[in-house]
DNA sequence: ATTCCCCTTGACAGCGCTGTCCAATGCGCG
DNA sequence: CGCGCATTGGACAGCGCTGTCAAGGGGAAT
């Protein structure tokens, strides 16, 4: 066990007091080059650290970032880990995760945590975002936190997110350009936020085309494999079929093309199947899955910088939110409507 | 913002000194149960949460549980920090996440986070539970750590792990019994321990069938889709096929059932297809892969479990380690051989 | 040269808690 | 009735760092 150096050890090395160490390590002004050379070489020779807890004692920051989530999705739930501590590590914070079970008390699960560890913000990812008790309790405790892709209420506090509705919207024209009239929709989990906005991206598309979107063509569904493949049963079901089906996320449109392998229907060339998200999952299917890439590794590395910054907004001015650009993803799952 | 009530708050409150406060806090002896009753009840109408920064800056403990992961396979990641969560929060324990890079300098990435927070323990996930560099660098800053399913090296720390060989057995008996004598088998990741252990199951049960492995039935992987899908093209090019494959993890499988349909072979009937870890996408897929399910979640809770408990072992003792049940998962990509 | 000011640096007091050590109290026993 | 021991409570000193405040030093302005 290497021995532990404090900043004492560093003041003596360098000669200097731990007051104008701790200037250095927080790159506060008005330290004279040289003295601030003198002290980093002493920090390098002795290969000191701060210790994290005494800095969060003693200042107002914690160095912790927190990132809450209640999401059936792996692969989200990883790469907002993985973008947001792409920033964490270059300001030498850290990231606390924390699973809410939002079927559970919340409260409860929120409150002591929030107590306790007073971290410097939270990324909240969806359903989170929107989930009244939780927004609630990080303001009682003033813990900033962004939100991820919300729902609604955006002036409520800083977000980031990607134009869901306009991506929905360019998908459905997709398939449109690629002469599909009927098309069929799934909705995804009515909590996130997202949902409603790409329902009503693909509504917006249809009716900007003059195509009608027959009630029997669009099925709610819950984001899941499962509940994609229920929806795709329904809507395949009998003789009248649509001849592309758009589903909000990935998952769900996995669910649609095991229903059409089951049915014997070939994809593209009898259904089109469109998916939402670029999940790992799109890519592990046979043909590949026509999607729209959301930028959730930027996402979660922007709301970590955010944070870090201390997101602050003047009384009065919408939060400083952020939209990010998404990708339409064209594999093979699309293609040609049969006439 | 709540007003910080501190353990002085407490003690006025219920007029003891702080120091018996926190002997209540911390599950000390030598209370009276009068005291610790009045105690308790000043903490729950104070609504007080002890700060963790100031624990863990004059006590020993830091509340706080690292989770390193290198991992390709978000649902595994997932699966280790809810399973490890769980235990944690019980015991007002958190979680730290902090994705290494093994391309990149480990130590430069593993040294310092170590000596700023000094965790109580860290969980090592494959394939860092084996990386010498993580381990070397754990072992000299004295932080106490856990490996999952380690492939060597076993008395050098504990470990939580399952009987890799064994299940690969018993998948390997499963298709043997289901009358497949010409089985394919594709190699996980070298760098994954496991990978070995399951590649000796496979052999050996062919072995005890009296079976012969030929050698261009065999494949090395890399655990992703696309490694299982270029071995499965190999696998299954030319008019000598084996009847089945057995792939070292589900993702592979993945690949080898999305070339099987490219191939229009028929899963199960022209052949049959195996997996291993029951990842949420095994059930993503048509038809179901029989896979076996590692007991991820109750690997990581065990580690967690070890860590807060503060695993010390005396000289010579082996690691108090433990080794936890798999189970076979049969579904539908597993069936009769053709004839 | 003198005054004023700003740039640098340091002394010191905590942040909220635990560990150590000692005092007070209560009890059984000779 | 007094002594010793076990039990319980409290005072106090930090843990390693940052925030506050004040002092010293050198240059520009007068």
């Amino acid at each position: 066990m290497s021995a532990k150096v404090t900043i004492h050890d560093v003041a003596r090395e360098s000669g200097v007091s731990i007051k104008t160490v701790s200037r250095v390590l927080n790159r506060e002004p008005n330290v004279k080059a040289d003295t601030r050379d003198r002290v980093q070489a002493a920090v390098a020779a002795l290969n000191y650290r701060p210790n994290i807890s005494a800095r969060s004692l003693a200042g107002s920051k914690a160095y912790l970032i927190g990132v809450f989530f209640d999401n059936p999705s792996p692969g989200y739930v990883t790469d907002v880990q993985l973008g947001a501590i792409a920033r964490c590590r270059q300001e030498g914070f850290h990231l606390i995760v924390e699973p809410i079970d939002s079927t559970a008390d919340v409260e409860e699960q929120v409150a002591p945590m929030l107590a306790t560890l007073r971290m410097d913000g939270v990324i909240l990812t969806p359903p989170l975002s929107d989930h009244p008790v939780v927004l609630a309790a990080l303001e009682r405790e003033g813990v900033a936190y962004v939100r991820i892709a919300p729902g609604g209420d955006l002036d409520r506090a800083p977000w980031v997110s990607m134009d869901d509705r306009l991506a929905a919207y360019e998908m459905t024209k997709h398939l449109i350009d690629l002469g599909h009239k009927d098309i069929g929709f799934i909705i995804g989990h009515p909590d996130h936020g997202a949902s409603h906005l790409r329902h009503q991206g693909f509504l917006d598309a249809m009716r900007d085309s003059g195509l009608l979107v027959r009630d029997n063509r669009v099925e709610q569904g819950w984001f899941s494999f499962r509940s994609g493949f229920e929806a795709a049963e329904r809507l395949l079901s009998g003789p009248d079929k649509p001849t592309a089906i758009f589903a909000s996320n990935d998952d769900m449109a996995l669910g649609v093309m095991a229903v059409a392998n089951r049915l014997r229907l070939d994809v593209p060339s009898q259904l089109s199947v469109a998916g939402f998200d670029d999940t790992p999952g799109a890519k592990i299917t046979w043909p590949q899955l026509t999607t729209v890439r959301q930028p959730i590794h930027a996402m979660a590395g922007a709301a970590a910088d955010m944070l870090m910054q201390g997101v602050e907004r003047e009384e009065g001015a919408p939060p400083p939110s952020r939209l990010l650009d998404f990708e339409l993803v064209v594999r093979e799952s699309t293609g040609q409507a049969p006439r």
